[in-house]
Parts: C-alpha cells; structure tokens; sequence
DNA sequence: TCAAAAGTGTTATCCTTACACCCATGT
DNA sequence: ACATGGGTGTAAGGATAACACTTTTGA
C-alpha cells in the first residue's frame, strides 16, 4: 500500500443566518473574486474535537460564539480542493452547518452575509419554476444525457436519463426540495458548474460557452453549502432547528416565511399554523406585533419542553399554493 | 495558533450482513482479546476518494466487493483512540456503514461475524425489556444521574436527570430505537462503558466493579457500531436499504424478521404485509418456499424501479404484538 | 375603503393501527 | 389434530390537505 503523506483536515462551515426573511451564510471574499466559507484547518493539539476545532476557529475568526452546530459530511476527493498548482497537502474537508440567529459583526477577515439562493439559484421554487431551470439548465442536460456515460466512474446502477429524472424532476417527476447535494454534484459531473472548468474535468469541453450557472465558491465550498442545505431541509421536518433561526419571539408569518425560505417553496398558511400550533412547537408570549401591514400578529416563543417529549417533532409539510 | 502535525485518517467499516436471520458485523479478533471493525488508513495518493479507499481497503483484506456503502461521521477525539502508550500520530476517524448480502469467507486478517446485538445488548427489546437493563444499567445510571455534572464538558442545556429520561426511558417516557448511539455515549460518559476506564476517564473511580455492559471494542469501534445501528434504524424507514442485506428472493416472514431483528422489536404481521406490498417495494417471483414450518410462502424479490420512482420509500413502521 | 395579514371552521381523504378470521402445509 | 406461519377483509381513529370565510389593523 503506497505512502501515507501530508494530509491536512480542513474545518469549513456553512453558517445559516436570517436577514430580511431570507437565509444567508457567511462567506469571505477571495482574492480572485470566488467566495469562501470560513475555513480552518484542525489542530488536534490545540482542540480535543473536530467540533471544539471549529467553534474556536470561528470564535477568533468573526467573533461568532456558535450555538447550533451539526457534522455534515468529509469529503476527500483529491482535485476538488486544487486551486492552480497544487503542490499542497492533501486536503480532506469536513464540512459543517451551524444556525445562528443574529447578523454577525463582520470578522477581521471581512466576513459578509450573502444570500444563499445565489449559489444555487435553481432551488428557489418559491416564486414558480425557476426560469435557470428552463431555460439554461434542462437544455444543457438533456445533450449531456443524449451521450454514452463511459467516461464517467459513477457506479452504474442508474442511466444518466434516469438520474436526470429523479434528481431534476424530468419526464414529470416530482420536484425533490432535499435532493440538493444530488443536483450540484450532477451539475459538476455535467461540467455546468464553473468548479469543475477550475479543476480541470475532461467533460468540459463538450460545452462552448456557458453563462454563470449560480456564483460559483472557491475549493469544494458550493459542495458543503448544497450538503447543508439538503440536510437542513430534512431535519426542518423532523426537528424544531428551525428555531435557532429565529428570535426569541416572533410571529407565525415569520415562521412559516423563513421555513418556506429553508425549503424554497411555498406552505399553505392555514394548515401550517395549526400544525406549529398543534405540534405544541410554540407557545404565545403574550405580546403582538403591529409591523405586521395588516393586523397585529400574536408572538409566539419556541417551547423548549419539546426536546423533553416526543422524540420526533418538526415541521412536516406539503407544499401549498403561495 | 498551534501546530498541525502527525495526523492520520483511518477508516473503519461496520460491515452489516446477515446469518440464521440475525444481523451480524464483520470484526477481527485482536491480541489482547478486544474486537475490531475492519480498520485501514487512508493513502491519499492511492485512493481518489475516501470511499474508494475504504472500498479497497476492505477487498484487500477479506476479499470482499462491498456493495451498499454510506458514510457515517467522522471522530476526531483524542483519548478515544488511545491504546497504551499513545505517542502515535493523532487519528481522525471515518466511520462507515457497508451491507452485505452474503457471509463474508474469512479473510487473510481472520476476520469473522459476530452477532451485533453481542456488542449493545440493552438495543435487543425482540423478547421483551432487555434484563441487563433492569438489572446493571438503570440502577447505576439513577446513582449517576443523582450526581453533580460539573466536571463533564457537556452543552449543559439538559440535566443528567433529562438526559436519562430522553435516552433510556426512564420516568414512562418511550424508548426511542432510534439513539443507539447517544446511549453509548451516555453509557460512556458515566464510566459503564469498558472503554471510558481504558481510555482513563476519571467518572470511572465512582463504580467498585462492573459486570461487562456489552462486548468492548478496540479503539472507539463500539461507538463507530453504535452509530451505523442508528442510522439504519433511522434509514430502513425511509429507504429501502434493507434489501441490501437480503438475497434476490425471500418471504415476507424473512424480510420481517430481518426488519425486526435491525429495529431490536418485533412488528405488526398482518400490517407489516400490507404496508410493504402497498408501498411496491415487492413484486412476487412466482416462486414458492416450503421451508417455512408451515403453508408455503410466495416468493418475493425487491423492486428496483422503486429507486426511479416516489422520493422516500422505505418499511416505516410501529411497534406491534409479537 | 382597501390591501394585507391574522385568525376560525369544516370536510374529504388517506394512512395507520387494530382486530378477526380463514388457508395450507409438515409432524 | 395441531402447531406454524401464510394470507385476506374490514373498521376505527388520527393526521393531512383543501376549502371557504370572518376579523383587525395601517395606509
């Protein structure tokens, strides 16, 4: 077996916060003009876990004490984390996602907010189909899946037709808001992510000019960011994390606004109230709210209790007209 | 910022299958009488991604082509991995999950199955509440819970109290299958677990002597097991993993008991039946068994075109008699 | 007065759960 | 005959999804 040499663990987090109704992450600007989550590399000398490493290094990096903070998933691919040269370590990247419920004070490193639909602009279904979806993205796919597939070491149990299918929702397929990670790595595989032109893919050269399908990140970032937005809108169903997005109270519209923000769709507001209420998700402060526009709202605060009771709760939903 | 020096991924594999019905998982049997997962390091100039290398990894030493394989999460604690002397390189490690369908031949590393439920065995409710609940577990974790926990770095949002009520249902609340392994981590935080007083923890002066709670494991392998039984549990209802360990044809009374056998209690028959044949995961094979002790039962093989079709299929179920 | 959002009420449908019962085979 | 597991039918209950409608505010 060959030679064990020069592995580094990097720490890089999608940190989830709300502005203005709409989720952001924290990014830093690169150099080259490509953004960046924060990123640290693990030093298991200094921190006893993973999850220690990266709270201190966001603490010292932006000031941000994390609250909520959940292991994505490690990636090791050798050529996603190349910038020019590479004559680096070899980097393995475990990515993170952590909730936080106010703006961060821009950092030292110049740390900023950046919506988080711009990165993957074809997930946001809240105000119909996407028209990136129509008009760049499926025409591009559909030639991609006209070819053979032998280049490609993707273990064969599906066509790629039968993975555009599922993941794309075409030949009338439903839409499946969690498949997120699945839809930026095909993107990647197809060479329509401007990160795979950067490390050098051979399938590349089969498209002559592409426009900017979503800004693109610098390493495997876009790869982290698609991973926490799939696992954060599995979890919204089944766990109350929405909560550590949100204020100590707030009103129902502004719950369901940032729950249909997380999934990219809209909910149908009278069944989705009752089911927060009747889940026993929240209990009413007492207060209203009068910057409603309309009539003033009762604020509700997230029961903690729930954590103590049933095992599962979250909020379960179909979509709904807008 | 400290230095970043000596580290070294290892990957280990909790490779599921199953035998005379009950599941199984691949260990090696080392010097000092501990079980091991089947364990490698990761050669970053060999293997282009961390699951090829696991791949490889495990068909160099027993031979075996894995089929269904799933990241797990990746450890980074120091203390956990220690042996004696512990001056080695710091070990990061990635868990995985791998089913199989067939006994695995006993590879060159004399590897060989032991059943699961040998390592967790308070996870075994098929024949009621497991005595060494009742007996060795809940006592001492009452005493423990009636403790300051000061001296434990844990978020201190729960109580010891809660946390017991939330793990180990106790106080009435309901046992959750799903937290194999926040109960292993529970176990081992409070000193119950063989490897806390390995690895030098200081909660273990509490107990005088404790009968074994369940088989140890070298390294932090328990608690890699503990996590690959959570997530199948987790997974199985919401996917159709668990034909993965199946072979092409089998009864339904097979399949429950294999579904049963994963969950740790047993299911509703009739219901069971229905729900599986509903949903499509099945279609019969025209075939019939007469090994069954009694009318011949149909049968069946899994439906692959149930990947193409609805986002989520798998065999959710209650509870039921036995 | 109107737009915007807060709220309430009702109903159809599906899924889960539970119970009752008959069928075919080997010993 | 009887034990064992295979297999079918049906009904109660709860959760979801889809409607329609009223109320209260600010502009």
């Amino acid at each position: 077996m060959g030679g064990q040499s020069g592995i580094e663990i990097g720490l890089n987090a999608a940190i989830v916060g709300v502005r203005d109704g709409q989720p952001h992450i924290l990014v830093t600007r690169e150099g080259n003009g490509w953004d960046a989550l924060p990123y640290g590399p693990f030093a298991p000398l200094d921190h006893r876990t993973l999850d220690i490493g990266l709270r201190n290094w966001v603490r010292e990096q932006t000031g941000l004490e994390l609250g909520y903070v959940e292991q994505l998933y490690t990636f090791g691919d050798r050529g996603r984390h190349a910038q020019r040269g590479d004559t680096g370590p070899h980097i393995v990247s475990v990515g993170y996602l952590a909730l936080i419920t106010e703006d961060p004070a821009a950092g030292p490193g110049g740390a900023s907010f950046a919506r988080w639909f711009g990165y993957l602009p074809w997930e946001d279904w809240r105000h119909g189909k996407p028209a990136i979806l129509t008009d760049e993205i499926e025409p591009r796919l559909k030639r991609w899946a006209a070819r053979p597939d032998q280049d490609d070491t993707h273990d064969l149990v599906l066509t790629r037709r039968e993975r555009l299918r599922i993941c794309f929702a075409m030949e009338g397929a439903d839409w499946d808001e969690e498949k997120v990670l699945e839809r930026y790595e095909l993107l990647y595989e197809a060479g329509l992510a401007a990160e795979a032109k950067r490390d050098g893919r051979e399938a590349v050269k089969f498209w002559d000019k592409l426009p900017q399908l979503g800004r693109p990140m610098q390493f495997d970032h876009r790869r982290v960011l698609a991973t926490a937005m799939s696992r954060l809108r599995g979890k919204l169903k089944y766990r109350p994390v929405i909560f550590e997005l949100l204020p100590d109270s707030f009103t129902l519209f502004e719950l369901q606004k940032i729950v249909e923000a997380i999934l990219g769709h809209h909910l149908h507001k009278q069944n989705f109230r009752r089911l927060v209420e009747n889940a026993g998700l929240v209990e009413p402060t007492g207060d209203v709210s009068r910057q409603t526009g309309g009539r003033p709202a009762k604020l509700f605060r997230f029961r903690r209790d729930v954590l103590l009771e049933r095992p599962s709760t979250g909020v379960r939903m179909k979509g709904g007209p807008g």
